[in-house]
Parts: structure tokens; C-alpha cells; sequence
DNA sequence: TCTGGGGTCCTAGGACCC
DNA sequence: TCTGGGGTCCTAGGACCC
């Protein structure tokens, strides 16, 4: 199988309608206000050189490159953008799509020659939607999607069995889909730094410090194991939510409501288009500076927005008064459909 | 004034039931 | 008076992904 993902995506969708920035050093993120609370979307090869990368406030980037272009995120414009891409690969004979966010897919395919056939599909995408993209080929999902790093830019790299030790052993376990600092920091802690010593654990053994499932899934990741099928199973949202962070940390109760009714509103419009009733709701707050809780709260399903907009304030009633709020997000749970496969989910379950 | 927004899934602990 | 064991549901928190 083969896994597709574009080289700076929302770069390269600002530079195709802007040719003048092309080779600047550009960054996407918020408003495009680098005084704002906002951190960066993606930032181009030329940014990336000066050590701005995604995930980073906005401030601190823009503080790192002076000159650089700073824009807006038009999300439009790139799920726009993401569908031509998407189009172009379901459109190869025989292929299987399964999307996993705006810049990527697995592709499943049959080849004689897996290489030839992801020269081919760079060469139809860029022609179809004038963007690069690197491809990973693999016996495993995971192996497909780790291959794809060692292809960028506009490359093409295959990782199987055969090869994954000898190009993954010595590299440390966060290289790996699926962990990150705090795994890869506990995983440390039990004596496994690498990809090869985590491979080498007895998926028993890390049952203790990761439970019952995550345990044996790590030890399974270390191997680059997992499942062999594309799933094209159409997505069905779990839930819909909204979040935002305020500029000005909230203080005054009435702020809070507002903050609430707001969010409601936009909740609401998204279940409402899916025509599913909410079965439950979940509060985020975040108090200054950085202490997060959640208040949840299940009921019975309901489709009636004026009864879910009221359970959503007596949520709100469990803010602790006083303290300055900087974060506020709502969350509904939505009944899933009868039959449904439960669809596929980007990140854990398919592997 | 350094930390977005939209998602999914897993785990732990308590309540409750038989 | 003391207290097993299994199961489910709910809430809160954590981790990861794009």
C-alpha cells in the first residue's frame, strides 16, 4: 500500500494563488496577527530553515524571521484544495483512498512495480493540482506511513519487513506513529530508547505501565506491525466541537455565558446538519495559565437545540468562579448510525 | 502575555446492580 | 456484623494525530 502526503501543503496552496511568494520565507497561522494568541499552521522550507516549525505561537515565529510573510489560515481554500488532491487519487484504476487529513491517504493498490506506480501518481497530482507530494510504500500501514518521512521532498520510499530494523532499529521510539513525549519519555523510564529495543519487548510486559491494550499495541508499533488493509469506509463524525481561545482571559460570569451560548450555537449548526441527536456533552476549561479540566455530562438523546444549549449551561455552572478563564470548548456526543462499521479513525483503531 | 482547533481512543476510579 | 466477585455505566483526565 501506499501512503501520500503533500510536501508544505498549506504553503504551497498560499504560493499557487500568490506566484510573488514563492521562495519567500512564509508563514501560515491564525489571523495572521503575530501579536495575537495564534501558534504556526506550516511554515515553508525557507521559514523552516530559521527554525520555525508547526505547533509554535505565532509571536515567538514571527520574532525568529523578521521578514517573513505571515498569513491568515483560509481553510476553504485548502479543503478546496485537499478534494482535487483526493479526486486525482481515487480516480487511479483500481486504487483504494482512504483519507486521513487535508494532505494525506492511504492509497491501496495492486502493482507489479509499487515504485513506477508512485512515480506515476506524484507525476497525475502534480499535473492535476500543480502540488508536490512525497510517497511511502509499505506491507503495513504503518511501515507505508513512516516511509513517507524518508521521501520528502517529492520522493518516493519503501519500507517493508525486510528493511524496517535495519532503517528504524536505532532510531528513537518517538520517530514512531503513535508516540510522543510522554510515551517516549515512560518507555525510556522501563530501559527502551529505540525503535529495535521496543520491538524486542514482550508486548506482556508493558502491560503494567500501559494497560491492557496500549501495552501490546506499543510493542506491536515497534515491529512496524499492524493492519495490511486500506479502509475505505466512508467517516462518521463521533462528535462535533468548538473551542476557542480568548485573547483576554474571561473573568465576569456574564462573559462566561455568552462565551458558552456562542460556542453552543456553533456546536449545534454541526449536529444539526448531521441529523443525529446528542447524547452528551463535554465542557473544556482551561483556567490560567495552563490548568485544564473537563466537565462531562451524558443525557438522554435529544435533538432539540434549546434543551442541549441548557444542559450545556448547567455545565457551566461548575467553572470555578473567579478564576480567569483563557480557554472554553464544548463538546457533543452524537448517536452513531445502526450498522455503521464505525467508520474508520485516523489515528488508532484500523492499525 | 509563550501554547490553535477539530478530532479519536484509552485508562482509572467510583457508583451501582445482581 | 462483615463483606465476594463480576459486570456496566459514568465522569475526569491523558495522549496522540493532522
Amino acid at each position: 500500500m501506499l501512503h501520500v502526503d503533500l510536501d508544505q501543503f498549506i504553503a504551497a496552496v498560499e504560493v499557487l494563488r500568490r506566484p510573488e511568494l514563492a521562495g519567500k520565507a512564509l508563514i501560515v497561522g491564525g489571523r495572521g496577527d503575530p501579536t495575537e494568541r495564534a501558534v504556526v499552521s506550516t511554515a515553508s522550507y525557507e521559514a523552516r530553515a530559521f527554525g520555525v516549525g508547526s505547533g509554535m505561537p505565532l509571536r515567538i515565529a514571527a520574532r525568529k524571521v523578521p521578514d517573513a510573510v505571515i498569513l491568515p489560515v483560509d481553510q476553504a481554500a485548502y479543503l478546496a484544495a485537499s478534494e482535487q488532491v483526493m479526486a486525482v487519487l481515487r480516480s487511479q484504476p483500481g486504487a483504494t483512498v482512504q483519507v486521513l487529513g487535508w494532505d494525506e491517504a492511504f492509497v491501496g493498490i495492486q502493482a507489479e512495480d509499487p515504485e513506477a506506480y508512485a512515480r506515476r501518481l506524484q507525476h497525475d497530482v502534480l499535473k492535476e493540482t500543480r502540488l508536490h507530494c512525497s510517497v511511502g510504500i509499505g506491507d503495513t500501514l504503518v511501515r507505508a506511513k513512516v516511509a513517507t518521512t524518508f521521501g520528502k521532498p517529492a520522493g518516493v520510499f519503501r519500507l517493508t519487513e525486510g528493511n524496517w530494523l535495519e532503517v528504524m532499529g536505532s532510531r528513537p521510539t518517538i520517530e514512531l506513529w503513535g508516540v510522543g513525549t510522554k510515551v517516549s519519555a515512560r518507555l525510556a523510564k522501563l530501559g527502551i530508547a529505540t525503535v529495535a529495543q521496543l520491538a524486542a519487548a514482550k508486548p506482556d510486559d508493558l502491560v503494567p505501565e500501559f494497560g491492557p491494550k496500549m501495552g501490546p499495541w506499543y510493542a506491536q508499533l515497534g515491529r512496524g506491525d499492524g493492519s495490511r488493509t486500506v479502509d475505505d469506509t466512508p467517516w462518521v463524525a463521533r462528535g462535533h466541537s468548538r473551542e476557542t481561545t480568548f485573547q483576554q482571559d474571561l473573568t465576569g460570569s456574564g462573559q462566561i455565558e455568552d462565551a458558552v451560548r456562542e460556542l453552543a450555537a456553533h456546536v449545534l449548526a454541526d449536529v444539526a446538519a448531521e441529523e443525529r441527536p446528542v447524547i452528551g456533552l463535554t465542557l473544556k476549561v482551561r483556567y490560567a495559565p495552563f490548568l485544564t479540566k473537563t466537565y462531562a455530562r451524558k443525557m438522554p438523546e435529544t435533538s432539540d437545540p434549546a434543551e442541549v444549549l441548557a444542559r450545556a449551561l448547567d455545565l457551566a455552572a461548575k467553572i470555578e468562579p473567579g478564576r480567569p478563564i483563557r480557554l472554553l470548548g464544548l463538546r457533543a456526543e452524537m448517536t452513531m448510525p445502526e450498522d455503521s462499521r464505525q467508520g474508520h479513525t485516523p489515528t488508532r483503531s484500523g492499525w
